[in-house]
DNA sequence: CCCTCGATTGACAACGTTGTCTAGAGGCTA
DNA sequence: TAGCCTCTAGACAACGTTGTCAATCGAGGG
């Protein structure tokens, strides 16, 4: 196929290239590249004959070439958990908003939990020769990272800490938000409550644990052990391991749940039940309020942790070296009235 | 800076090369391509010092080199409205899976319902030279893909129609559904029927609008104009829009509402009055069986639609070409109670 | 009329990879 | 040992763009 019949019919599937814009229009290879981006040192005349020629041909530049020649790609990568979960879809949006006022595009890929996952995604997206990164980790051990990150790769980790690797970080004040849960249980006369919480691999579920047994503790009150459940998360386990803490030996009166999915099923489990229980859950989420009761819980700005984020990853982009950052967001605790009830003793 | 400097102590911010790697480990350029590509024909001697001297140099393959050199850039672009939707988390998840089975990563971007953003974003994401695309269409013209698609961009239209392009789409049963919903509210003895809907220039909007319509022409009943509300979504339109028809002329005794977010704010009016008031919503949600009284819904299989979508995407790509197809997605009527409220006349 | 200067334009190399092709080493057969 | 074949390995071009630099042209000044 020669030039001048790639100009007139091309083949499917094979896009015309400037050079090809360039031979219709009589000109020269750079001058295409200069009326293509806006560069001066152009005639008006000159120009009108390459643009007649990318109209013609449906000329569209080719970003891998350029992207492989300015050794920048105008994109970043995002590592969440699960797009689907409610909490990170606004997270998600709020980087997308902020790198496009950037100028750059957003690639974004789900690790399901899985830390090999996390690992490919990530390495898959340092390949691409992304500008930076935004992990929300799921993994414990990112020292995979290393040699990315030396060779430019900003790299900003949100909603959990890096694990042996010094990065920016974003995170909410799991701790606290959790002790502000269970001591509103406590003001309102509970003594036995539980917690029903993530994997204990990920560092949120440890911190609302702590932050649990930090208010138990200064409350003066013993937590059984009964009352604590791990790593339930799919339904099926968070109803039973509710139900077993509700109908023990030691019958919680109230229930602290850990995020969002869990505060779902347990509401869900607390509405089967006869006698009303408090319950307080990590994370807001839609039509809270207009559950009866309506649940109290301990809100997080899933959106402005994923602003924060971005900020911080341009700031690097920007060239700002300063040694890496931990921000850390306050929760806020949304009174319902799901956390008021009382005690019921059976 | 020469080639054994790079070798050992690179600028930051400059990453090694294939010829770095090569210069290390004493090989040719082309011996160390076959090892990152695990390509036959090269000695385990071989193969042992390329894999030392990557490893030392923290070597990664450009993959923006590898695409511009192989054409395919294994990735594909998901343009829908708003990530942050409750709706679009389930269906953009669905679409990456789609694609990881396929070993291609996602790009997406949210039009923000603005469809010269989404021209904007779909033709960036047309110059990075994604596969394929997946469009949730905010516009109605979507003519300015032709040469996108006559050069090979494989493209499918989800959720709404294209406009004025030949391609593949996925729907779901926008009409049929909307039908059931105001067949139900009928069947329960609702004579005076509102439907608070989206903007009329989005095709599912309009559809359900038909639906609605057609629903109350069967039953042989009249609509008033002044119970169709069409283009109020922010909450406070949709509150006022919903409290016009209530208390009204011709007061309406049951609502339709015509997306998910319409649904909830409907639910937080209805809350709000002392009579209850019967109400199908379109989309389904979490929780909608824990409000009281519990929503009956539409629901549309938003994780489905976008696997189909990218499964026909995916077609396509594998070289299929017969003429462009529409499916069809059933709805589903969720009856959970706020469907059967009796009409309650003030 | 010649020289200079600025503006316009294009030739060429480079970005880092992969496909093609050829060279060389070594083993086997006749 | 010659001839052939297989296997490993590297040289080189190409992908489509942008940065550098040099060439050309017309205008204006001496």
């Amino acid at each position: 196929m020669t030039d001048t019949a790639r100009g007139t019919a091309r083949r499917y599937g094979s896009r015309p290239t400037m050079k090809d814009v360039a031979s219709r229009a009589g000109v020269g290879l750079k001058t295409v590249s200069r009326v293509v981006n806006g560069e001066p040192g152009v005639t008006p005349d000159t120009e009108r004959r390459v643009q007649e020629a990318i109209t013609a041909l449906g000329f569209r530049r080719n970003d891998s070439a350029r992207i492989l020649r300015k050794g920048r790609t105008a994109s970043i990568g995002l590592v969440l958990e699960d797009l689907a979960d409610p909490f990170y879809g606004p997270l998600c949006r709020a980087v997308e908003e902020v790198a496009r006022s950037h100028g750059a595009l957003l690639i974004n890929g789900s690790s399901a939990e899985d830390p090999a996952r996390e690992q490919e995604l990530v390495l898959a997206l340092c390949a691409r020769r992304v500008d930076g990164l935004v992990v929300i980790p799921a993994g414990d051990d990112h020292r995979y990272l290393e040699p990315e990150i030396a060779a430019g790769v900003a790299t900003v980790f949100v909603d959990r800490p890096a694990g042996q690797v010094d990065a920016d970080v974003v995170l909410s004040d799991n701790f606290g938000g959790a002790q502000d849960a269970v001591a509103h249980l406590i003001a309102h006369g509970h003594r036995r409550i539980g917690f029903v919480g993530d994997q204990p691999r990920i560092h949120t579920a440890m911190e609302r644990l702590r932050g649990y047994r930090a208010a138990m503790a200064a409350a003066g009150l013993p937590v059984d052990e009964s009352w604590v459940s791990l790593g339930a998360t799919d339904p099926e386990r968070v109803r039973s391991a509710a139900t077993a803490m509700l109908d023990g030996p030691e019958p919680v009166t109230a229930l602290f749940a850990g995020n969002n999915r869990v505060t779902v099923t347990v509401v869900r489990v607390l509405g089967e039940r006869p006698q009303p229980v408090a319950l307080v859950g990590f994370d807001d989420f839609e039509l809270a309020d207009l559950v009866r009761p309506a649940i109290t819980v301990v809100a997080q700005d899933a959106a402005r942790l994923g602003r924060t984020a971005a900020g911080l990853l341009f700031r690097r982009l920007d060239g700002i070296a300063d040694p890496p950052r931990r921000v850390e967001l306050p929760t806020r605790l949304i009174a319902r009235g799901s956390g008021e009830i009382p005690p019921y003793e059976g």
